[in-house]
DNA sequence: GTGAAAGCGCTAACAA
DNA sequence: TTGTTAGCGCTTTCAC
């Protein structure tokens, strides 16, 4: 049996409340017995039992994050946002991973306000996103994640991907391509952000007087990226491409190992750029071109929010922008 | 205000007891009465509140899970194990990151202590580790992974590094090399797995009259392997090295990418191997040939584990080992 | 400055 | 089969 709050009172000689208070700081205790409490809890070896707190202060000091799949290197390095400024706050966060399942999200979102979790952060890679819907009329804190699918119900952090895009498509034109491709995903499903990201390349192409093409992925994942490899090279000998503008890291990834498998030396014979800058951007030789989604700080700033909220500190009920950065680096070369 | 079990049994007409029944089955309840009181939990949007449930019946349905860095993906991939299989038997996780910091991992035990999980699972890439000690005669049951140092002091999950590194030294001997250099780190801690992993290479190279060199790496992250990319370089000149065996898959992508910016060919020039088989074992070009360490098997078995001393199942005290495998792709080729 | 007592939402004897 | 009640470990009035 773990050591009780009456125990403490018992050995120091006092009453519980007065425990209570030397433990809370929460009332003034007269120097000598805060002293003979202290001695008692450190004999004792006391540590409040934080479930029965929780029961009366209604505040769990947990979190809920439900995630796709911590496997994943960009959800990983959210959570670790949301993690490290928890932690700040004395805030723990409880995992739990849906594997992409709506029905599971939802089904978490519930268990996790059973544990009385003060806020939910949900990363999601879903669209229509019903557990939205479900949580916009609960009292506790949200927030909604999502790097493929925009919400008009609720807040978000992310960043300004039309112009992330219309930056790096520039950057490319400015090496010298000038017949770049571009390769996209679901683009014609409502939400999705990858219309913003097409009109960024779209707008930069135009400005400058490229020559853009677009072709479609069937995924976001390397393997998608991989079996769209022959389609890829098919088109850029027709097109006379020389840069290719993946929408994710993840498709860039997988082109460049099929271009590996393939014999087509990168950025050699082609220029190959992506969105995100996951970590294996920077591992992968050639090393990647990309945008910088800055995941670690979005799950920062999520968790923030959420905290604020829960404080009742005022914030804005509008989306957050994050700043992102081009980062260039060998995959995409000066045309010659 | 959240709706109680008060106001269900109010609206039902019923004692909170009886409702209490019907949502735990714990006692038969007449099928009108229990017809009743599942239309009032339905009506009111009923959902037992947690924290008051695990502070009378002490079982939190909480595991708390220590680990170094979510960010690396071979603990993602544990944390997958553990998350999945405590699902199953309606477990929540809790997660702290502890950088690595001993203290940290001293001071997040007795935090998840506090919060009264039933069990700790730590993951950790530190030797020494006093929070073993603390833990050992806590009630709650804990598990230890490490994918660096053993302790005999508690149970573990892991594999035969011995054997699965001898069977990957053999594996490349058949292939042809004779010369082979392996990289290791901290061969001389106590309780460093490297020794094991040494003495494996060492009888395999003894037994097929190979010739076999040690090399050594400051670290064991990627940038280790990069950094030591040159020695290994001249090394493999001055012996007339044809293949390298990394103690960790993090070296041998190091070492692939310092080849890669030498305009060394794998496996054309020289032959590599790594042990572990993260995610970019798989994705990185070439594939490296590695020892496949069943990492969210490790999770979920170490869980399972957990919640059989939970539940008084009896278990063994013993170390627990999974099959490994090789896992046999392109960085690594027959010698001609 | 301190203690007694109520009560957070629930489960589990114990009665009936 | 159902209701009453004690109590899980703690915080927080309310008296003193």
């Amino acid at each position: 049996m773990a050591v009780t709050i009456k125990d403490v009172a018992k050995k120091a000689g006092v009453s519980i409340s007065t425990v209570s208070r030397v433990i809370n700081n929460s009332k003034p205790v007269s120097l000598e017995v805060r002293k003979k409490v202290l001695e008692a809890i450190n004999d004792l070896g006391y540590k409040p039992n934080e479930v029965a707190r929780s029961l009366v202060t209604r505040r769990s000091k947990l979190i809920g994050v439900i995630v796709t799949d911590i496997g994943n290197s960009y959800i990983a390095e959210m959570v670790r946002g949301i993690e490290e400024v928890g932690r700040m706050y004395s805030y723990d966060i409880i995992l739990s991973s849906s594997y992409g399942n709506k029905d599971t999200e939802k089904r978490f979102a519930q268990l996790l306000l059973s544990k009385q979790v003060e806020g939910i952060i949900l990363i999601s890679e879903e669209k229509d996103n019903e557990v939205i819907e479900e949580m916009i009329d609960k009292k506790v804190p949200f927030i909604y994640l999502n790097r493929y699918y925009l919400s008009d119900r609720i807040t978000s952090v992310s960043i300004d991907y039309k112009l992330a895009s219309y930056d790096m498509t520039k950057y490319v034109l400015e090496l010298g391509h000038k017949n770049i491709v571009y390769i996209t995903y679901d683009n014609n499903e409502e939400y999705s952000i990858e219309k913003y990201k097409l009109d960024g390349y779209n707008k930069a192409i135009k400005e400058e007087d490229g020559v853009g093409f677009v072709l479609r992925s069937d995924g976001y994942k390397i393997q998608d990226g991989y079996k769209i490899g022959q389609n890829v090279l098919d088109f850029i000998k027709e097109k006379s491409v020389s840069a290719v503008f993946c929408c994710h890291d993840e498709l860039a990834i997988g082109l460049m190992s099929y271009f590996y498998d393939n014999n087509i030396r990168i950025p050699k014979d082609i220029s190959i750029c992506g969105f995100g800058d996951l970590k294996i951007a920077s591992i992968y030789r050639p090393r990647l071109t990309t945008i910088r989604e800055p995941y670690y700080d979005i799950g920062a700033v999520a968790i923030r929010r959420i905290i604020k909220v829960i404080n009742n500190e005022k914030v804005d009920n509008e989306n957050i922008y994050l700043p992102t950065q081009i980062m260039k680096r060998e995959s995409c070369e000066k045309v010659k």
